[in-house]
DNA sequence: GCCGATTTGTCCGTATGTATC
DNA sequence: CGATACATACGGACAAATCGG
């Protein structure tokens, strides 16, 4: 619940681009224009168009203004550059999404694990299988591997439900960031059992591996995300650094 | 060039990271210290600071400090929340990449072409498939559309090059953003081709579709790129945000 | 548990530089 | 050239979180 100003100007600018209050390629009214309806000082309107630029939202043009590059698109996707939960992402996409746990056991990591997930061999680990399903089809099968001292009391029951809910509104822990790699790998038995593929049709999905840290410092999280191909997209706006290499 | 204060600060914190100068997992100098040794106000030291942590480089906790949770990692990837050219992420990662254009053509958009690329048909576009090899290896098929009125002179040998470079270095174009969009595709006869790819093994690949604009609000390039699965891997940060959603 | 010192987060006002028109 | 717009930088004030005594 961000009661920031910055934010909540943010919010009311992006909701109003949005409703196409703007029309698309259209100058935004100017930042001292802004200052004067939304009463605040000059950083404040520009923190709050520097989000929208990071959700390509709009450019900034020195000189010109800010201009509307707004398309309504297909919300269907997943978003980089913030962490949301599978809950969280449906309920935005406004999809019914359930989750199924296939598997759930605690175990220790080995070598072959700590290759894998980051976890040093030896840390006591809960092992997850949780499927996604969007509108009855299973179209995500996720690979948990949370710290068990970092999260006591994990169950079923909770991983059925949100498991970051739990962590943030329960155990209070605060995520911070979440260092992620998008592979295309090929799919396994277990993903063609659970996901309901057809290594005749294709033969790969596209799998997002991420270690996720708190802001104590420690990675708590390790997760294999495994999606089916042909549901899968992911979106991204690119902004254009000022170059840092001369080539 | 970027002769600002604020990236001077950035780049040598970073390169200090990098350096490992400040210990994994240690708090950096306080924002008041930095000011003394960086003799600069306390926004420019926190404008430095959002870069590296938008860069994964950092975590900034409040009442606490700034944490190093840089990792020197394989930085044979992409990244995203850039926008960099071929060229320019070949010689990031130290790598020998070179480009053939396989085709150069001009067409005008049709229908099909309006919804596969967003130009409106009629427009009249230079059509290009351009292969990227790293290291002597095929690994990226690009089908690239760029809009003939905002890159006038487009010959095959500038394509051969940096076509960003003659864009921002000869056309004096200033590009902006780019809106990106990952999906994973059945390969087609021409990937086969052109890859050197075998549909026993994989038979998909990574696609990144983006559409780019210049600082007229133009989108003058739609271009998309077809990755070899076996080499593809695609790196982000993410930064959980102060939740917008209640769930 | 409280208090004070430290540290980051938010916000304000102002001045100057630079690009556009 | 002047007016307007965004970009950078400075300095100050208060809030909120953390930590140690």
């Amino acid at each position: 619940m961000p009661k920031s100003k910055y934010h909540a100007i943010y919010r009311d600018l992006k909701q109003k681009i949005e409703a196409e209050d703007f029309p698309y390629q259209s100058l935004l009214p100017s930042e001292n224009t802004l200052i004067l309806t939304y009463n605040c000082s000059r950083n404040t309107i520009r923190r709050a168009v520097g989000e929208l630029v990071r959700d390509g939202y709009v450019q900034t043009l020195q000189g010109k203004g800010v201009r509307n590059i707004f398309r309504p698109v297909e919300q269907t996707s997943y978003t980089i550059g913030g962490i949301e939960s599978f809950r969280e992402a449906s309920s935005r996409t406004h999809r019914r999404g359930t989750t199924k746990v296939v598997c759930f056991m605690e175990l220790t990591a080995d070598a072959k694990i700590e290759k894998r997930t980051g976890f040093s061999a030896g840390t006591d680990l809960y092992y997850l299988q949780r499927l996604h399903y969007i509108d009855g089809k299973p179209l995500i099968l996720n690979h948990n591997y949370f710290l068990k001292s970092a999260i006591p009391g994990l169950t079923p029951a909770i991983a059925e439900n949100s498991i970051y809910d739990y962590l943030e509104n329960v155990l209070h822990m605060t995520i911070v960031n979440s260092k992620r790699v998008m592979t295309v790998e090929k799919i396994t038995q277990i993903d063609e059992k659970y996901l309901k593929m057809n290594v005749d049709d294709y033969n790969c999905l596209a799998v997002i591996s991420s270690q996720t840290f708190n802001s104590d410092g420690v990675m708590f999280e390790y997760t294999e995300s495994r999606h089916r191909p042909d549901y899968f997209r992911f979106q991204d706006n690119a902004v254009r650094r000022p170059s840092e290499n001369t080539i």
